[in-house]
DNA sequence: CATAAACGCAACACCGTTGACTCACTTTTG
DNA sequence: CAAAAGTGAGTCAACGGTGTTGCGTTTATG
């Protein structure tokens, strides 16, 4: 984005300054989406007048929020390689990733969606196109039976919000998994709980959205 | 609810009034959840004095709002027979009712949930009790995998809500009817787009919590 | 028909949020 | 080291939403 760099582009400190006050919105608006700026600035442990100057308005700081998430998702579908690698593959890959954040997208977008009051998609059109791409080709390999990748796109996200909302340790989340003892661990490994939030939810849209297989084990 | 009934218990265009504010806020609040009382009494027709004369504080309002909620879902599961009808019939009526309000569930919820701000749970216990017993029968017939109420609950609100986003005549709506030529009449007619509906939800829900069939029976 | 309830209208004070501004101080960078 | 940029704390006015009150008018109920 940035050509070159005269003197002076950003200062670092301030730079992480930025850094700061999108964390601390994350963490407060999902607490509160109607909370003030001074308490997102306290949450940063910043100055009210700081975020103000980072962020013209309140109104700034949400699309700066919304941008973040979308070059995420943007990130993660060109990581998994939605393209070129096995569909199946690629849509595990892209879930544990986005899992890995552990925030809340419906709650950014319905923010987002509030403030800017029926704007344009929340999404970039490239992320749409890459997801598109995705479902086209899980529906091209046969694991899935719905055709319209926007659909496609809702019912993930929709799931996605859920599984995200599942605390630690539910029985949801233990799954099939053939070890029976480990479900004690599970509940406190981090690991383990990114593996079982991800494959809950890549069964989940699997069957959803017309799967043939819950293929990966039997069932109890 | 109210005990007794002394000469003047509420006048009767008083009582249509309040239906009327409960309904302007659900179209109001559906295009911006953050607008205000006065923005309400306008498309109700009324002087915003008078919705305060009738919700004490806006908190009031949403809390009416979600009990009226609330109370459909009541008496849909009622009206189904959740507890004796075959649970994949009951499945199918009870959706079809939530359906037919066409008003947005997760709207309201969330509206609410912001306003009392990690409160109680937005659902009675009477509706998640009929809920539950309604998905332990859905498991217990086999129609489904997933063995907690609870999560298979938030499943189908979810799914619920994307159903009712979209767009009337979406492809998605035609399924896989083997007639051609009723798609058109299909987008126009109330009727069909109910039923489309209602077998997308069940479907999908079915197919989300581990169903065995996306097949549901005597379909081509 | 008479009464009481409900309504519209207008005005009012209160409150929290927002956004802009200043000035002294600290940190980074060249 | 010194200048430039950043920050913190405080203050300010403006705005919009909320909740309340009073008064004249309309409307339903007995």
């Amino acid at each position: 984005m940035s050509a070159h760099t005269p003197p002076r582009p950003v200062r670092a400190d301030a730079e992480r300054n930025i850094a700061r006050i999108l964390t601390a919105a994350r963490t407060v608006l999902a607490d509160d989406p109607t909370a003030s700026l001074e308490r997102i600035a306290d949450e940063a442990g910043l100055a009210r007048a700081t975020v103000h100057r980072r962020f013209a308005s309140r109104k700034a700081l949400l699309e700066a929020l919304r941008a973040q998430l979308d070059e995420q998702y943007l990130h993660a579908l060109h990581k998994a390689k939605v393209t070129t690698a096995p569909p199946l593959v690629a849509l595990h890959r892209v879930t544990e990733l986005v899992i890995e954040w552990k925030l809340s997208h419906r709650l950014v977008m319905d923010i987002v969606a509030a403030g800017t009051h029926s704007g344009e998609p929340l999404l970039s059109a490239e992320v749409q196109d890459c997801a598109q791409v995705l479902f086209r080709r899980l529906h091209a390999a046969g694991a899935i039976a719905a055709s319209s990748p926007s659909w496609c796109l809702r019912v993930y996200l929709a799931i996605l919000d859920e599984v995200h909302n599942i605390p630690a340790g539910a029985p949801e989340l233990s799954a099939d998994s053939t070890d029976s003892a480990d479900s004690a661990a599970a509940e406190t490994d981090p690991d383990a709980d990114l593996a079982a939030r991800t494959r809950l939810q890549v069964t989940t849209v699997l069957g959803a959205l017309g799967g043939a297989s819950p293929a990966k084990g039997s069932r109890p």
